[in-house]
DNA sequence: TTATCATTTTCGTAATCGTCTAAATGATAA
DNA sequence: TTATCATTTAGACGATTACGAAAATGATAA
């Protein structure tokens, strides 16, 4: 009964075709469904130029704020805004530094995983 | 003299403070520079929930856009718009019969890229 | 204290994004 | 042909974003 029964949307009034496989595919995607929107998170602070251009680079040291500005070619008010959404995330610390402030990357697996991504694309060029 | 002089970004009148390194970083940048846009690009992509769970939805083979859309639980229009958006950069194909269109992913590097960038996550919590 | 300097924060703006509704395709069936 | 159905497209709307300008912190030095 169960599997005859034509199920719609509270959305849309589209039946639905392949009940059983749209169950059991949003059961799996319940149990992802707690991260998922983590992975968007970081997904999104990834999308950008400007904030990949800074994990690459503090990849090898730490840099103060007006180098990593200088690096980027964006004010410092631009370049701590993106510092500090990289921070807040927990993918950069800081030190002080009498009046400077230094930032570093503070997850060397987030690199990793950039290069993994990076590679993905090169493959797909290829 | 060329480490003495100091100069300043065009854009802010900040004084840089580690030139040679900020020449350094800027040198390195320049090469991955043409691949950056489209890692940002992907990352823009995976970078919402609605297109993961798509991804995650189709991992196990085809399905229609209605499907897709019980799944999501969206408008048959949203689902669509992100279909032809993950289609358009060449993650998905489609395929019809007719009335009907499938779409399943293209690529299969890009799950496990996802299945890695996800298990950074899960290393992090733990 | 006051002045200076690196950084952060606030605010405004232009652009992009994700979704909806409604209209338009495009294919099948009567 | 007309009717129906799955999908796509167009247009509109609210939300988010990235940046610059300018004001506010916070630390050092005179």
């Amino acid at each position: 009964m169960p599997a005859t029964k034509i199920i719609s949307s509270p959305v849309c009034h589209v039946t639905c075709f392949e009940q059983e496989k749209v169950a059991r595919i949003k059961a799996e995607l319940a149990k992802e469904e707690q991260l998922l929107p983590q992975l968007a998170e970081l997904y999104k602070l990834l999308g950008n130029v400007t904030r990949l251009k800074i994990l690459l680079a503090l990849a090898h040291g730490e840099l103060c704020v007006c180098d990593v500005s200088h690096v980027l070619g964006l004010t410092i008010a631009a370049t701590s805004h993106q510092l500090k959404l990289l921070r807040s995330q927990g993918w950069l610390t800081m030190r002080n530094d009498g009046k400077m402030v230094y930032y570093r990357v503070h997850n060397e697996s987030l690199l990793k995983a950039l290069k993994g991504d990076f590679c993905l694309l090169e493959e797909r060029l290829a």
